[in-house]
DNA sequence: CCCTGTCTGTCGGCCAGCCGACATTCGGCA
DNA sequence: TGCCGAATGTCGGCTGGCCGACAGACAGGG
């Protein structure tokens, strides 16, 4: 395969919901939701709410991660516009398990479970693609165990990266910048290492050339030579 | 042998699918898929294959893992009769990542993608439903990844034996004996440890009186005892 | 503009659990 | 019933990365 993917690529993660629905289904969709705001670090839910709403973020970013009493959180991925959350405890019934937290202000659209079903049974291809977003989150997640029994705290690090460049990543000139702002800590609590790992790894890719960091953003000089990296270094 | 089998836990996990599905759904789906039988050990789907159809256990147990190159496979699940598997990759499309095993001689029934989307659009339930399953399966493994962060080996064998305990666990006079099989080499797979840990968790746990190994088979002396052990020493 | 809280960088000590190696036991099949 | 491969039990040595601790560097709100 190719390494040389044009720009973002259109695949893997929860891909976006809202994009990949029907200009029709998607007017629906805001004709039966109600449109909501959130400022910053606030959180839409948290974990033990009742959880009877579904949420298509529209605008900004939002952090979704399991709280561990007496241990660290973990981080289970970041939402973007487009993207759906909540559903999860919607479908299955219970409370919720995890933090829906604001990272910026943020913009989206609500609706009720009833209003779900009912939306869901006027439109099969929404339903269908819901399966494919829970697909696709299913595997991802799939992979984080793979990651976190195989692999060392540096290889963990770099695939991270790797998969945020193909969903987040845009291409300027040489470089791929991250569209995101990264703490090392929040990199920690996404692969389960402790903020101190994870600044000495980063600043050991940096050394090497393999990446730069520039307030709180990453920038990927050279994809391939991080990809040599894993396990290998 | 055991008369005592009524009650196993309702709750959690990948809950079985077809006892769900109302008589008439479950009827449908017999109807509309086609029955297949597969011998012990033989694979029902490799990774890398191309992934078109959908399975619903309806005898035998199927283990479900994704093999890493250069690591150690991990064990993603097991499904039972009544489980569906397979769905992931036919709603999102792309090809096959896991591995779907036959632990025993098993039978299911089997549906292409193109008889499932038609079966879906003539039953809502059974969409819902599904969501249902992924949704409680995307629980699952978050709380798996938890797990792995956060806890110790011998942690998270006892929460693995809590977390089999709830679904397959059946209750013979005090004891809960798990209707499952597992070698010690599976259950590292299953918790990313090694066997020989595994091994001396397992062999401490029995010397203090809270399971009993007999035949590959765990039975847990008292649940509550268990439980307290988790990460206290 | 300063000041305060958050984030980053770096160090040494320490230990859980991995690795390799081996002996022993089990159990399924001829 | 005997055999053989698979599964289990046990042992040191070694090390990745956690933990605690602290010092500098930002950055953004007042």
């Amino acid at each position: 395969m190719e390494s040389n993917q044009a720009q973002a690529a259109p695949r893997s993660g929860q891909a976006d919901f809202l994009s990949r629905l029907s200009a029709a289904d998607a007017d629906d969709l805001v004709r039966a939701s109600q449109r909501k705001l959130f400022a910053k670090n606030e959180f839409i839910f948290k974990a033990g709410d009742a959880g009877r709403h579904v949420y298509f973020l529209q605008r900004g970013r939002v952090k979704i991660y399991q709280p561990a009493p007496e241990g660290k959180d973990v981080i289970l991925w970041f939402c973007f516009p487009g993207d759906m959350f909540g559903m999860a405890e919607v479908a299955r019934g219970g409370g919720r398990v995890v933090h829906a937290q604001a990272c910026e202000a943020i913009e989206v659209l609500v609706l009720s479970q009833t209003e779900l079903t009912e939306y869901l049974q006027t439109h099969p291809a929404a339903a269908l693609l819901i399966m494919q977003v829970l697909s696709d989150r299913l595997r991802a997640l799939g992979d984080v165990v793979v990651n976190l029994i195989n692999d060392d705290a540096q290889t963990r690090i770099i695939k991270l990266i790797l998969r945020l460049a193909t969903r987040y990543g845009v291409r300027v000139d040489q470089d791929i910048h991250l569209s995101i702002q990264l703490t090392h800590q929040e990199i920690a609590d996404m692969v389960g290492a402790t903020r101190q790992t994870v600044t000495s790894v980063l600043s050991l890719l940096q050394r090497q050339g393999l990446v730069r960091l520039e307030n709180r953003r990453i920038r990927i000089d050279s994809l391939e030579l991080l990809d040599g990296m894993t396990s290998s270094g």
